[in-house]
Order: C-alpha cells, then structure tokens, then sequence
DNA sequence: GAAGATTGATCGATCAATCTTG
DNA sequence: CAAGATTGATCGATCAATCTTC
C-alpha cells in the first residue's frame, strides 16, 4: 500500500511535459463535470419528454437546417461515427420525427430533415432544455462564463492541432 | 427557411435566466470539447493497447485503492449505473486483470481490485495516456489551465447543487 | 479507387425488475 | 423495508466489412 502511494505522489517520469500529471487533473476535471450535467439532462429528457439525449442531439442540427443535412454532415457535427447515425435515424424515422430522401444530385447521399411534428416536438424540449442549462451553471457568474467559454475554445484548438494532424 | 432563422435568432422567452442561449453555448462547447478529447484518447487505448476508456478508467480507480473497492463505490466514481459495472467487472475478469471476492463482514458486497497482471498493464498505459493528455493540451499555457481548472471546480459545484437537491 | 451509407458483431450504458442480505 | 449486486431488454456507439455511386 504504502508503495502505491508513494507511486502516486512521485511525478512520473515518461511525461512528455512538465506537469502533466497537472494536466491529467484537468482533463478528468472536464470530463467529470461534462458527464455530470449529461446525465442529468440525460436523465430529465427521459422523465419528462421520455426521450434521449443523442435524439434530442440530432433533433438540434436538423432544426438549424430546414433545408436537411446529410447523414455524413451530420454525424461529423455531432462527432459520433456514420453507422451510429444510421441507427439513430432509423428510430426517428420510426416515430415520425424525421424523414430521410435521397438527393437529386449524388444518389449516394442521404438527406435527412425534421417533420412538422419533429419540429414541434423539438420546439418544446428546447425550451425546456434551455432552461435546464441556466439552472445548472446558475452559480457561474458572467464574467467565469464567458472566461470559461474563451479557456475552452483554447483547449479545443489545441486539441485540434493533435487530432487533425495525421499526415497523407 | 428565413423564419426558422428568426426563430433562432430572437431570444427565448420562457427561459429561466436573461442569457440562458449563452449558457446553451457555453454547455455544448463543453461538450463538444470534452467528447473530442475523449474520442481521441479512446483511439488510442484502442490502437495502440487494444483496450477501451472504460476499462482503462476503472483500472485507474482501482490503481488506486489497492485493497480494493465495491462495487457500488466504483460505480459511484465512475459516474456509471451499478448494472453496467456489473459486465465491465466481468470483462476484465475474464481477461485477468481484475480479481473479485465477496466481502467478510458484509455478504452483499463484492470487493473488486487490480491482479498482478492488471497492475502492469495499467502502469503502461497509464504513462502513455499522461503523454498523450499533455500532448492534447499543449497550447494551453500555465495561467490558462489553472483558471480554467477553477472555473471547472465552479461549475460543477453549481450544477452539483441541482443534481443533489432532491429531497427526501 | 474514394466517398456515402448500411450492415453485423461487440461493447458500453441505462432502466426496471429481481434476489440476497442487512 | 434498504442496500448491494445481478439480470434482461433496449439503445447508443464503435469498428470493420460491404454495396452503391461518383
């Protein structure tokens, strides 16, 4: 046990920087408090509209573009994989919410788009939704907000400039 | 297409705070920062050691109580229903990297923790992920990753206050 | 050959129900 | 009756493979 610990307090030695082992904090941090809020918006959207959160996901982008999106579009903006769409349309599909044609110029491409009673249905969750999200950064003042907004629009650069990297 | 565009623009009336949109905004690039990290990473753990983020967090939990923890408390840290540890517990049994026993005082309980061999693999990867963490967060300089460490801290603790206010 | 979409296998996650034990 | 754990049904997500179309 007490070699555990000291295994733990001494600062590792790979690292590729400095205190990194600062940055692992933060990086749970994130993701803690990311998947905190997830799950309770997660978990009212189920007790109050009996819907899900990837719906209620999809359901947003389509309403910014009446026009339709298509499946590959759609899926790189919500940065889930294409099958995963397929699937997530499908059931859409199956309660009415979204409709799915394919395009007049490229037959490989799907275009899918809110109906009348998705848009609706949409309109009302939003409301709801919106509110939710007020309640629950209600003790972050204006100034944290918008600091936490510009510090996390510097972490997504710079975890871009990994991600996109790969060369050819 | 024009009033879908008006619609966006003009701001929510029924929302429980003057700049709730705001609050949406800030939410979902918490999110979208969040999962873009996260999806990275778990690249990664797949690439290059053939393992998931799930696995490699509860690893990371049980690294660190070597005598071992409930379910439940797992389940707990990890932010996860109690039924879903039950399968990943199974997994990393069957894989050799997690040993469960019953507990002695309390027959209900089922103690989890790390095997030899888990402890060594986790050491592996753990190094790497520390690596890849720092490598994600590079441009954010030193003043940035403690202000946003704290502003993190804030949120959470303001949405902490709703999520545990149920009463009774 | 490359891109868009679908399919199938598998894992991760939830909830609701159940079983055992305290 | 509470709490810890497991089970079963279902959904969400990934990857790898396939099919069609460009």
């Amino acid at each position: 046990v007490a070699t555990a610990r000291a295994a733990l307090a001494r600062p590792a030695k790979d690292a590729s920087a400095p205190n990194s082992r600062a940055r692992v904090r933060l990086w749970l941090r994130l993701l803690t408090t990311a998947k905190l809020i997830e799950n309770e918006l997660r978990r009212r959207l189920r007790v109050r509209f009996g819907t899900t959160l990837p719906r209620f996901d999809l359901m947003s982008h389509l309403e910014r573009e009446p026009g339709g999106l298509t499946l590959s579009e759609v899926s790189r903006r919500m940065m889930v994989s294409n099958g995963n769409l397929t699937g997530l349309v499908e059931r859409l599909i199956e309660s009415g919410h979204v409709e799915r044609r394919p395009s007049d110029t490229d037959r490989r491409v799907q275009l899918i788009r809110l109906t009348g009673l998705g848009r609706d249905a949409f309109r009302g969750m939003a409301r709801a939704h919106e509110a939710w999200v007020a309640e629950l950064f209600a003790e972050l003042d204006e100034p944290g907000a918008d600091e936490l907004m510009a510090l996390l629009a510097r972490t997504k650069a710079s975890a871009r400039a990994v991600t996109d990297e790969e060369p050819t």
